[in-house]
DNA sequence: GTGAAAGCGCTAACAT
DNA sequence: ATGTTAGCGCTTTCAC
C-alpha cells in the first residue's frame, strides 16, 4: 500500500499544506499538531514520493559520476569518497562506467545530465574542453577531476603531475642513480598527465646536470610493455632505474622482468605512479608517487556541493593536490 | 533554456498528446507530423523531464545496488557487471557502499528504496533474512547475491563456495600435498560462505580418506593473518599446503610468509578464493578459485529486470554459480 | 490520427 | 497556525 500526503492529512485530520510543513520543517506548526501529524506518518508508514517532489521543486538530491572504469580499485576509490561524501548530505550518487569511450560518455551526457539529477562529476573524462564548456553552459554545475579548467570557470581538481615525477626521479638520483629511464605507456590525448610527468622527469634530470637520453624515454602508445623493457634493457647502456608513468605499466615491467630473470631492484630500480592497492603486495612491493583517491572523491563532491548551495554563482579554481612519493622496496632505497 | 512538451506542442503545431506519442512511440502518428515533431524536437533540443515521467507512470528507470565496499575491486567488477548491463536496458544505478554497516545499510534501504526506484540488488549484504523479507513484501523487487533465498520467495544468486573449496583441496591432494591446513578468516555470521568453504574442505580431505585434524583449521576473528599462519608453522607437524577463505587472507599470508623466509610454494603451498585482480600480480601469482564477478553482476541485473518486466509475478529461484579453480604458481603445481 | 482534459503527489504562494 | 489552491511536466483515457 502507498500513502499520500493527502491520506495522511485526512488521517490525521489536517490539510495537507500542514503536513507538508511538519514534512519539510519550515513554517512552524503548533507542536501538538505536528505530534498528530507525525504518529500518523509512523501509522500508515508514510514515504514521500521523491518524482513529485522533484518535479515540483525542479531538482533532485541525486547527483552523477562518470569515470572511465569502476572495476579499477583507483576508481572505485573515487568513486566511495564521492559517495560517502555524498551520503553525509543525503544526496545520492548514480555512477556511469565510460569504459573510457568518448561515445559512451556522451551517452552520459545526453541521457542522464538532462534528466533530473542536480549535478555532476567527471572523472579523467575524454570530453573535450569545448564538449565540457557546452554541458557547463546548458546549467547544472559540473566538476572535473583530472583537467584544469579553471579557464574556462568550470572548478576543477588535479594532481601536481609534475611535482610527483619531478620528487620520485629526485628519489632515484639521490639514492645514486645515474640512468634513469622513463616509460609512458599509451597516450591519452586530451590529459595532460602523461605530459606533466615526462616535465618532472625532465626537470628533476636537468636539475642534477644528467643528460636527458632520448632513447631512455620510451614506450609509445602500440608496443606492449614487454617490448618496450627488453628493448631498454637490451640498449648498449641499459638504465640503472625506470621511472613509469603510471603503475600498470611498472606492473609490466615487474612481470616481465620476472620473466626474463631480470632482478628488482638490484639490476635495475622501479618507481610508479598512482600507488594501485596492489602495489604494497607485488614482490618487491613498488615505491610509487601516491594520488589520494579517496580524499579526492571527497573533494569533488565536497565541490560539487558547495557549487549546488550557492546555486553556482562560485568563482571556479581548480584545487591542485600535492602527490606524495610511498617509498617501498623496488626502487632500493 | 529548458524547453517543456507544451513548447514543442506549440511550435509544430499539434497538441502536447501528439508529442507524447512521437516521444513514446506507442500510438500510430501520421508519419507527416511525426517528422514534424521530431524536427522540433531537434532543434529547440528537448529533453523530456524526468520527473514528472516518474511521477505520471509511477515507476523509473533507476535501480539501487548495496555492496560492502566500492573500492575492493571484487565489488567494483560485480557493480561494473551491473551498471553495464543495466545501461543496456536504458537503467542508471545508484550504488550504495555499506562499508558492511548493517545501520548504513538499513539507511540506504529506507531512503532509496521507498524512493523513486524500481529495484534493488544486494551484494553480501548484512540484512537478516527477516529485513529482507520485509522489504520484499514492500512491493518492489529485489536481487540477492550471496544467500539463497529462494525459501522466502526471493530470486537470489550464488556461488557454490563447497565446490569451489572442494575443488581446491582435491587439486592440492592430487598433487601430492597431505598435510593441508584451512583458514578461515574473520566470520560473518550472516553469510554462509565461510561455512560452505570449510564444509568443501572437510568433504574434500574425507573423501581421500585424510585425517580432519583441528589444528589445521585455523584463524579466528580476532587473530592477525601473521599470528595465524605462525601458528601453524610453528605446529610439530607443519602443514604443506594452506587453503585460505578468501584471497585477502592468502595474501595476508604471502606477506608473513615472506617476512618470515618461508618459501612459497616450496616450504607451504598456498592456495585462495575470490581470484582478486591482485592475485595475477603476486608473487608468486595466486592459485585461487575465482568467482565470476562481472557476470555475477550482469547476471543479478539482468535478473532484476526480468522480474521488472514480469511485474514480479516471477518464481524466485536462487542460481548457483559453479566456481573455477585458476591454477597459478602458488600451489606449486 | 489527433485533441482536450484529468490527474500523478507534492510545494509554495496566498488566504484566513 | 492552518487551509485552499495553482501548478510542476508528463501520460492516458475519452471524445471527435
Amino acid at each position: 500500500m502507498k500513502y499520500t500526503i493527502r491520506d495522511v492529512a485526512k488521517k490525521a485530520g489536517v490539510s495537507i499544506a500542514t503536513v507538508s510543513r511538519v514534512l519539510n520543517n519550515k513554517d512552524r506548526v503548533k507542536e501538538e499538531t505536528r505530534q498528530k501529524v507525525l504518529s500518523v506518518i509512523e501509522e500508515l508508514n508514510y514515504v514521500t514520493n521523491f518524482s513529485a517532489k522533484a518535479l515540483r521543486k525542479n531538482q533532485t538530491d541525486v547527483i552523477g559520476a562518470i569515470v572511465p572504469e569502476i572495476a579499477n580499485s583507483f576508481y572505485g576509490e573515487i568513486i566511495q569518497g564521492i559517495e560517502n561524501k555524498a551520503n553525509e548530505y543525503d544526496l545520492r550518487l548514480i555512477v556511469c562506467d565510460g569504459g573510457g569511450k568518448l561515445e559512451k560518455e556522451l551517452d552520459f551526457v545526453r541521457f542522464l545530465y538532462d534528466k533530473s539529477i542536480s549535478g555532476m562529476i567527471f572523472i579523467l573524462t575524454s570530453l573535450s574542453d569545448d564538449e565540457l564548456v557546452k554541458i557547463k553552459k546548458s546549467g547544472k554545475p559540473i566538476i572535473l577531476f583530472g583537467r584544469n579548467m579553471q579557464a574556462y570557470n568550470i572548478p576543477s581538481i588535479t594532481v601536481d603531475n609534475k611535482r610527483g615525477a619531478y620528487k620520485a626521479v629526485m628519489h632515484l638520483v639521490s639514492h645514486g642513480y645515474k640512468k634513469i629511464a622513463y616509460i609512458s605507456g599509451d597516450e591519452a590525448p586530451h590529459l595532460p598527465d602523461r605530459k606533466e610527468r615526462l616535465d618532472g622527469y625532465r626537470a628533476a634530470l636537468q636539475e642534477c646536470g644528467y643528460e636527458i637520453k632520448p632513447e631512455y624515454i620510451a614506450g609509445g602508445p602500440t608496443q606492449t610493455i614487454s617490448t618496450v623493457f627488453t628493448h631498454l634493457m637490451e640498449l648498449p647502456e641499459p638504465p640503472d632505474a625506470i621511472f613509469c608513468a603510471y603503475d600498470e605499466l611498472a606492473l609490466g615491467v615487474l612481470k616481465t622482468a620476472q620473466q626474463m630473470g631480470v632482478k628488482i631492484p638490484d639490476d635495475v630500480a622501479l618507481v610508479g605512479f598512482d600507488d594501485l592497492r596492489i602495489c604494497q603486495y607485488t614482490s618487491p612491493p613498488l615505491t610509487t608517487v601516491k594520488q589520494p583517491t579517496y580524499m579526492i572523491g571527497n573533494l569533488c563532491c565536497e565541490k560539487l556541493i558547495y557549487t549546488l548551495d550557492q546555486n553556482n554563482e562560485v568563482p571556479s579554481v581548480n584545487l591542485v593536490i600535492p602527490p606524495q612519493l610511498i617509498v617501498r622496496e623496488s626502487c632500493g632505497c
